[in-house]
DNA sequence: CTGAAAGCGCTAACAT
DNA sequence: ATGTTAGCGCTTTCAG
């Protein structure tokens, strides 16, 4: 299939009786090369196809226009979004993007970003797992790197985020208007940044009256989700609403309303989290927060572009954008038998 | 942020001193160098967070670990969920994903090659554009590569993908066997491979009678599906049934035909592309052929590893997995009236 | 304007 | 069991 031998700049200097060095600087476009030598060396270059070899280049101390991506999981249409936004933007200026999924497992993710390092990666954006190990955090401070939608305290002070605490504060603001008094909350395990945010905002509507309400679901399977749901459904003094505090937990919860055909919103007040495909049509269609992820996966990566630009320390900084309300459907006032 | 300088062999060498050949043989694990002293070294390297240059590596004729990931679009569920597969198949067996977004773009997809032969890519996945550049040909040529979905003549003969006329006459037959005879196409433009092949499976059934119901939907924009959608609906002697061939169509379709609150299927039959989250949801459930995306990108990723194991010239060789018919709630037979 | 040579970090052949 | 040397492809002095 494959030619095996790749073209040099070697190739191209005996191929036009040339020195290397003069091949090389014709190729980057070097002044003191006479323009007829260069338009001889441009044109057998792109004749025999010739690539730079990049690896060559990093020896000499280039740096690798590589930007590493580190995501839980690219199936979640969350970080794909962010994997989009971003591959979007390194190509347009020239970077490609090296992707690696965590799994949220922190010896996977020390493995990833081993991988990264011995790749020479010129940057990293990576979205943490709960607790990374020492060593991943030693070996991300030796590279140019920001934090997205997560934060981990012993990681880059940049970080581009969703003001979490905001989005289920409004979110659960939004059922509270309306009379809901019994609001349950759905949310990932303790121990992750982002989720600490969420139910702080939740809590900061409800107090702690509702604190028998509030489920930790294992992150990954739609099955926990529906399980810890079904739960609080059939568990004594139901709640007359719930919100959702991730977009795989808003997926599960609806599964689980359908296949149990709970009347939503009569019985039951739902707001999700995110604003993913789909959720306009579920049932009355789901009133949920909305949240920018493809825009800060984009202010995130023009940061890091613009760092690695300028090569200088950052100051610390934190980027948090706020998501809003969009009414459909699923939430209404309790009925009144409650 | 970073420490700058990156630790090499020649550091750990000097500290212990030692030979950087020692320590690079002590690293790679080489029996003839004594328990103690690779202790010794191995200890060393751990404690500097010695990571190996891979560019480095690479001058030597290593491979380099890295698959090279080229899709359409990741925001697309159809590749993210590709792109999760390949993702853990490689991580498993310690390859990284370089991540490529051709946007369908021939000339962007001749950038992407440029990069990734630059990047020195052990192997390539592919979703080809309609119709590459010669020059894009030529370089994935060097590099063991295999088409991933689509399939372009001048590319390699090695091949995953859907059996898309197959699903595209499976989902055309059960509308013709519930009684249709006005079923509308919405397919992709012209020119690519699964487009024509996707067409001929409808064609299968239909034959040519149903000409005038086929149309052909420039790719990205949701709103060219929906306008082609109100086209036909709304032209004269409008059909009694649709089949999407994308999943993007499929996406528009029941965006249009919800706002359009047209009553499926009892005015209209559907017949979805793929089964994402959510088509289960969308109003009486929606009727789709259900792809297997995932074991379609694990086996391609599994094909790729092995072959770059073995080495050698691999044979022509062209998977076509099938899909099947989940029936839900979208589709019946068509109204008396028509 | 162009050529020769050194060196980036690593490994493999060739010495001890 | 360890050290020395050469060379991968490229850029960058330093010499013409």
């Amino acid at each position: 299939m494959e030619a095996g031998k790749r073209i040099t700049t070697r190739d191209i200097a005996e191929r036009l009786g040339l020195s290397v060095s003069t091949v090389g600087r014709a190729l980057a476009g070097d002044p003191r090369i006479s323009t007829e030598t260069r338009h001889r060396v441009e044109r057998e270059a792109a004749e025999l196809g010739y690539v730079g070899n990049q690896a060559a280049r990093m020896m000499r101390g280039a740096s690798s226009k590589v930007i590493g991506l580190m995501v839980p999981d690219v199936g979640n249409t969350f970080y794909s979004t962010a994997a989009h936004a971003l591959a979007q933007c390194m190509s347009r200026q020239g970077y490609q993007v090296m992707l690696c999924e965590t799994g949220d497992d922190r010896d996977n993710e020390l493995a990833q970003v081993r991988g990264m390092i011995a790749g020479q990666v010129a940057g990293v954006i990576v979205v943490p797992t709960p607790n990374p190990r020492g060593e991943t955090v030693r070996l991300l401070r030796q590279v140019p790197h920001v934090q997205l939608l997560r934060t981990h305290p012993d990681l880059a002070r940049q970080s581009f985020g969703i003001d979490d605490r905001q989005v289920l504060r409004d979110a659960t603001r939004h059922l509270h208007d309306l009379g809901h008094t019994r609001i349950a909350y759905l949310g990932g395990p303790a121990g992750l940044s982002t989720g600490e945010r969420r139910l702080a905002g939740y809590l900061d509507v409800v107090g702690d009256r509702d604190a028998g309400l509030v489920a930790h679901v294992p992150p990954g399977s739609a099955e926990d989700t529906r399980r810890e749901l079904a739960r609080l459904l059939d568990g004594p003094d139901p709640p007359s609403a719930v919100v959702a505090a991730s977009v795989r937990i808003t997926e599960g919860v609806l599964e689980e309303l359908a296949s149990r055909c709970v009347a939503v919103p009569r019985e039951l007040s739902v707001v999700g989290f995110g604003d993913e495909l789909g959720f306009g049509w579920w049932g009355p269609g789901l009133t949920t927060m909305a949240l920018p992820v493809h825009e800060v996966a984009t202010a995130c990566s023009m940061w890091l572009l613009q760092r690695l630009r300028d090569g200088d320390e950052p100051a610390p900084f934190v980027s948090s954008t706020g998501g809003y309300l969009r009414e459909r459907g699923s939430t209404a006032p309790p009925a009144a038998g409650r």
